[in-house]
DNA sequence: AGAGTAATCAATTAGTCTGTTGATTCCTTG
DNA sequence: CAAGGAATCAACAGACTAATTGATTACTCT
């Protein structure tokens, strides 16, 4: 009666380890945070992630066996995608749990933001509610494919390579707000660069998609076969 | 400058990655789990987990490293014990996307359950306010330091070890419910078989403190230095 | 001081994981 | 049906991990 116990214990954590062992890599987690953005190729994530393609379909593979995404085959395009939402949210959760008991992250982010003086103490409420009240210019700098996947409502597709063409298009009289896939994206901090340093008045929102949706606040989608 | 995004990514995911190598080994997560009941020597960890000592004593300084424990040396004793709340919070979420994702986990339980006629399909929130309104006998069957360090209020300590000897102690003109570290515990379960054998109208309550706490219900502790 | 015990350290073994390379499969398109 | 590209597979080297064993440290108590 104890031994089965145990027999019992040692299948439950083991399957709880899998889930584990599938965060525990950050190559994983990497690949894990782009597909909470929505889904994407093989090729894609490789390309985002600089990894080679062999080496991010395996780990792929491996998250597809602890079935915390899934892939569908188009043509000769393998897409892969969150299996549920709540993995997302689990990331999240890990990111948060990282975020407070890991002081080297925001060692890290502090270095990497004055490095180029980027440090903004933004009020984050007071910053949503103006984006949503509209009275500033919110650009979405992620590739455009993630923005149809589901972006901010009101919010500008200019994916960061096009920024500099499209600046004449944007109005100079009001401030910008840059964001892309959250915290640790850099997308939003080099677009608030080349903004300011072409007279813009230009700030970064740390949020991505994920933590707006997270609060709870709308989320819009261009496509139909867009949102996992 | 896309390289410098690189090197800060680098950084940040080895970061997350530390939690999640702390969360993928099994033995790790049952020590964890274990941690949410509360503070225990390496000694209480090794001989609960049935694992050896040094081998006790090196994952949980893996867990250390990763912050998600804290070590206390007192005399003779080295204590362990969560960093923090949230990381009994962050195995509750481990724990759950497991189940929702993985059906390995229920096809287990289930087995194990029915193999020891333990299918009841019992109303969770009924079984609650039951429990809060008083009109069941509750029982902690855990072992008699966890329910110091903190147990549902009204809950009597009835370590499953002493469960025999004290039977006689309980009324059996109602029914008795058990409750341990939570779902996938087994000393509730074999609580209620003992206490069937014997005539007792007894049911098993999945859900443990750190889940009861989770629901925002009061718990009480009975010493002043319980309660990480 | 010396015995005794909790915990850790050190060293070893077997096993697992990561990333690379080159071959292979599968599908589309001309 | 042949060419070409997306993805996977297979095999490998190098690094890391888990558990065991025996030695060592650190503390208590007599």
């Amino acid at each position: 009666m104890p031994s089965s116990g145990r027999k019992f214990k040692d299948a439950i954590y083991e399957q709880l380890g899998r889930i584990g062992k599938a965060v525990s890599s950050p190559r994983r987690l990497e690949l894990l945070d782009l597909l909470c953005q929505g889904p994407r190729t093989v090729e894609a994530l490789a390309a985002e992630a600089g990894q080679s393609l062999a080496n991010t379909s395996q780990h792929l593979q491996v998250l597809r066996a602890s079935r915390l995404v899934e892939a569908e085959k188009h043509g000769l395009f393998v897409t892969y995608r969150l299996a549920d939402e709540r993995v997302c949210a689990f990331f999240r959760d890990l990111r948060r749990l990282a975020e407070s008991r890991l002081h080297e992250i925001q060692a890290v982010t502090r270095q990497f933001l004055e490095e180029r003086g980027e440090m903004e103490p933004v009020d984050r409420d007071t910053l949503i509610s103006r984006i949503r009240s509209g009275e500033v210019t919110l650009l979405d700098v992620r590739p455009r494919e993630e923005f149809e996947a589901g972006h901010i409502p009101g919010a500008v597709s200019v994916p960061l390579a096009e920024l500099e063409s499209r600046l004449a298009a944007l109005p100079r009289d009001r401030e910008v707000v840059a964001y892309c896939r959250g915290p640790y994206c850099v997308l939003a901090v080099q677009a608030v660069e080349v903004l300011r340093a072409k007279g813009f008045r230009a700030i970064r929102m740390e949020e991505g998609v994920p933590d707006w949706r997270a609060r709870g606040l709308p989320v819009e989608a261009s496509t139909k076969e867009a949102q996992a």
